[in-house]
DNA sequence: TATTGTTATACTCTATAACTATA
DNA sequence: TATAGTTATAGAGTATAACAATA
């Protein structure tokens, strides 16, 4: 609201310092999830797969945002370890009804509590309120750009 | 400062957005750069080389954070496109010194010219001062957790 | 004919080992 | 002998194409 003739700074970049953070967090969250045999991308599976209570596998493909063909594989490790089931879907035969074992629940319970302490590791530098202020960013630049990206992919409707 | 007994809820994860918005970098990045005929490697090395002032490739591999033998690959590509030299050291003939040519500075600025404009779109979600809290956020947390990992892999000095 | 899942395959990125030349 | 750079090669991660079963 100020008029004075104040030079206005371009915001500095946050691109290398992102990139760097997410590194650090991808780097240590392999090390606590290896002893569970996991990597990253089987507990990104599990998450969704808890969260949506079961999905067939080409759903899973798109919220994971991966090739369905590595979704097989990656499903492969998972049903190896008894940690998830493959179903034929009753309605539509075509379809595998995919969906977390007991097992793979306690699991992926006990995965997020060592991630929990990655975070809480990595993010040490930062108050409690720091890292508030720091989703609430996070959460704000993702959804505003999530929406650009709709409407960019999108031609009609959205 | 209050003594209300407030009940202290853990600050949310952040890892999640975190590594979204920086894939979501990392794309747009890569669309603007294809067509300068560069990889956000190549960047990366131009970047450092330019901020050193030149370097020995061991020296570049450290700081990239990258395996030496990628290194040669890297520098072969931009050598092939005559952005940077590589000459015998005089002082010991085994180093290489590397340096930035004129083309590699000219094409340089522009590339940060355009992933500026990325980085611009991304963060547009938020106002010119929220990125600038980010970006300290950001450089608070990287720098916090870079001492502990020294101290973690130092054994006696640091 | 289109869709779901699968296999085989290729391509990229990265890391390991062996080699050359210099010290 | 140790170091700087290079090459060849193998291992992950990911994407494309062809195929089987079902709709």
């Amino acid at each position: 609201m100020s008029s004075l003739p104040v030079v206005n700074q371009p915001p500095h970049r946050c691109g290398a310092l992102l990139g760097q953070l997410t590194r650090r967090l991808q780097t240590r969250s392999e090390s606590v999830l290896t002893p569970l045999g996991l990597r990253p991308r089987h507990l990104i599976a599990l998450t969704v797969l808890r969260d949506l209570g079961g999905s067939s596998q080409q759903d899973l493909a798109k919220t994971l945002e991966m090739d369905g063909t590595n979704v097989v594989g990656l499903l492969n490790d998972l049903e190896a370890e008894n940690l998830i089931e493959r179903r034929r879907s009753p309605v539509d035969r075509r379809r595998h009804v995919v969906e977390l074992t007991d097992v793979g629940i306690k699991l992926l319970v006990r995965a997020e509590f060592a991630l929990a302490a990655v975070e809480d590791e990595v993010f040490s530098g930062l108050s409690d309120e720091q890292r508030e202020t720091l989703y609430e960013l996070l959460q704000q630049a993702t959804h505003k750009t999530n929406i650009e990206a709709c409407r960019e992919a999108l031609p009609p409707t959205c």
